[in-house]
Parts: C-alpha cells; sequence; structure tokens
DNA sequence: ACTATTAGACCAACCAGTTGGTACAGTGAG
DNA sequence: CTCACTGTACCAACTGGTTGGTCTAATAGT
C-alpha cells in the first residue's frame, strides 16, 4: 500500500481536467507520474476503470474539503446555500479560470459516447440538485410557497456550470461572479417577496445580507 | 463547384457534435462522407483549419434558422428574448438531448487547449450575450433599473448553457425546461417589481403570463 | 520458496498529415 | 482544328508517431 494507486488517480485527475478524458493518454499519465505501463494495468484494468476512479476520487474531495465543512457549521441553511456559491467562485477564480469543472467538462465530453459515465455524471448532478434542494426547503418557511423548489435547485446547478463554463473560455472570473451574483440576487428575492406576502407590507427591510 | 467542402464541413459538424473536436478523426470524416484523404487536404490545409470552418457554418446556421426569424419579427423585445429561450429548448428536446451546443461542448473541450479556438468561442459567447443585452436594453422602460442588464445578459447565456448541459447527462429535456421555466420567471419578476415600483402599489396583479 | 509488485518490450490499430501521381476541363498559340 | 499547357479535383499508398492494452521476465518482501 504505497499509495501508488492513489498517485496514478490524482495525476489523471489533474490531466483529464485540463485535456479531457479521451484526449489524456495512459502514456500523459505514466509521464507524468514515472510509472511504467505494466505497472499501470496491474492497478487499473483499463482506462475506463481509471476514468471512473477519478470521478469517485473527485467527487470525495469535493465533499471533503467544499461540502463538509459549510454543511457542518452551524449558519441557516440559506446562508450555506449563499457560501458554497461563493466558494465555488472562489475555487475557480484560484484555478486561473483553468479546467473548470471536471464534473461538467466529463458531462459534455462524456454523455453522448459513453453511457456509463453518463449514469454516473447524471447521479452527481441530481446529488448536487437534491442537496440544493434540501437547503431550500429548509429555508422554505422564508422563501415564497407558489415556487418549485426542486425547479429553483435544478436552476442553482444550471447556473453555476454555465457560469463555470464562461469563466472558463473568457479566462476571467468575472462573468461567472456576474452569474453568481444575478443567481444569488434570484434567491433573495425569492425571499423579500415571501416577507412582502407574509407581513402584508413591503417596507420591512431586508433581513441579512441582500446582494 | 460540387459543394465537396460544404459536404465535408456539415459531416464533420454532426462528428464533432457528439464526439468533441480532439476524438473526430479525419478517418471518421473520410468515412462518412467517402472522401479520400488527399482530397480532403486539398480542400482544408490541416484538421485545425476545419474546426474553425465548422465553427463558422455552425454559427451562420444558427443566426439564418433560428435567431433571424425570430429577431424579423414584430414582437416586442421581451417577448423576443422569451422565444428565442423556447427556440433554443425545442431544438435540444428534438435533438433527442444529444449533442447539446456545439460552442458549450468545444468551449469546454479546447478553452484550454488551443487559445485560437478559445478566443473565437469566447467572441461567440459574447456575441450571444451582447444580443441578450440589446433585448434586454430594449425592453429597458419596463425593468428594474437597479439591476445590470449586462450581467443578467450573461446570466441568461450561463442559464441556458447550464440547461443544455442538464438536459445532455440526463438524456432528458425536462431539467433544462426547468431551468428556462425559473430564468424567465427571474426576467418577468425583473419586469413585475418594476412595475410594482412605479406605481407604488404591489396589488396590481400579474402583467402577461407568470411562470 | 512463494507472492505481490515492477519493468519495459511488444502489438495491432489508429492518428494527422504527405507523397507522387492521375483525370480532366479549359485555354491560348499556331 | 489541334496541340501544349495550366489549374482544379481527386486518389492510393505511405510516413512517423501515438493509441490502449498484453506479455513475460525480473525483483522485492515475507
Amino acid at each position: 500500500m504505497s499509495g501508488k494507486r492513489e498517485q496514478i488517480i490524482e495525476a489523471a485527475s489533474d490531466l483529464v481536467h485540463i485535456k479531457g478524458f479521451n484526449h489524456t493518454s495512459v502514456d500523459d499519465i505514466l509521464q507524468k507520474t514515472g510509472i511504467k505501463k505494466g505497472n499501470f494495468y496491474f492497478y487499473f484494468k483499463s482506462k475506463e476503470e481509471l476514468g471512473f476512479a477519478v470521478v469517485e476520487h473527485y467527487i470525495e474531495q469535493f465533499r471533503r474539503e467544499c461540502l463538509s465543512p459549510i454543511l457542518a457549521s452551524d449558519d441557516t441553511a440559506f446562508n450555506k446555500l449563499m457560501r458554497l456559491l461563493d466558494t465555488l467562485e472562489m475555487e475557480q477564480s484560484e484555478s486561473g479560470c483553468c479546467g473548470g469543472c471536471l464534473f461538467g467538462n466529463m458531462a459534455l465530453e462524456l454523455s453522448d459516447l459513453h453511457e456509463g459515465f453518463r449514469k454516473r455524471l447524471q447521479e452527481i448532478f441530481q446529488g448536487m440538485s437534491d442537496l440544493f434542494y434540501r437547503l431550500l426547503e429548509e429555508s422554505a418557511g422564508e422563501l415564497q410557497k407558489d415556487v418549485d423548489l426542486r425547479e429553483v435547485a435544478q436552476f442553482i446547478v444550471a447556473g453555476l456550470e454555465g457560469g463555470i463554463m464562461l469563466a472558463k473560455v473568457h479566462k476571467n472570473i468575472t462573468p461567472m461572479r456576474q452569474c453568481l451574483r444575478q443567481l444569488k440576487r434570484y434567491l433573495v428575492l425569492l425571499r423579500l417577496k415571501s416577507a412582502m406576502n407574509n407581513s402584508g407590507l413591503n417596507t420591512r427591510s431586508e433581513r441579512g445580507r441582500v446582494q
């Protein structure tokens, strides 16, 4: 257990993130790690298996380093959601708008080519949407009743992925920041409008930070 | 002038749309068209040049078949925007949620690999954003004043691309439909809130269809 | 001595791109 | 009319290099 398998997965993760799965060759990974081919195929029965391992590795890392710290905090559900969006933006910014979202990349690259990857990626996106839904649901008391929170959750995923795409193609975080600001504005509006409806007044000023 | 160049571009466009640019081989295109390799390189000096030709072909087709009919109509700017979103959704639905947006695909695949493609794609996304901005600007009389329409335009692009991504990975139009419904809801809210602000009343019920 | 691991030679298929050439339609000169 | 020439369109065979994957032999740890 020298962690060589982990080493391969991490190198592959970096390469796949930038070059895509199909365009990353086993040799690329071998070169980056110094591991020899026979050894690689001792740890993975195929490049495809490595691909799945990369996906699992990435989602676990994401949960550990990004999700858990926020979800474990004692903030309100709504603020957790906001902080999550901010964290994701910061992550893209710090990467120099390179790579983008590994799942988004792989989804567009592989959904029409490989049903296995597509299904796994679909689950992951569904998981993200479900997470947002739970956070919205938890904030439901302060949100409008006449809006489908499942839809809003899906919309957050889309706005996020779209924002990441724009940051990547512009090589600039601004477009993503703009998208997230509008997305948050929409979510805040969901609260304000509700507050107005509930109180019958619209003079009550904002709860918490708005925009 | 047998249109053989066009024939190559169209076949390549289909293949690149599904398989991605890097993963589409010249031989794939040759096989699909029946054209021989020597002849291919008579029309294109490289696969890269073909890639750019595919992008130009696709954007022209998009303008001709999707944009122009809507923009040329005598509808209001706001309704044009709404119809554009509906058309884009229908397009994805009719394709069986295969392929997705060629530009989105290429943006994620190539932005970190090929600066030339990245720049061209960036221009195209900027063009889309500018178009949405113009339509919003034209509707400005009935929209809120305290919101940056450039940001909203960027947000529309992101919501759209994110929605297309979700449809592709779910192989189902529903997630995209949900996203666009929420996006439209946001845009309509931009109008309603404005109406409220202008009139000083919030009792005035909705203008047009909401949600 | 046995098992887990490592090394790297090797393979057929595939990759983008090149080569040297043919077929042919048009054209200008004599 | 005809012959030499020109540019466009086309093609089969090939190049050097890369692909994912296999095989066998050597080595290290117990």
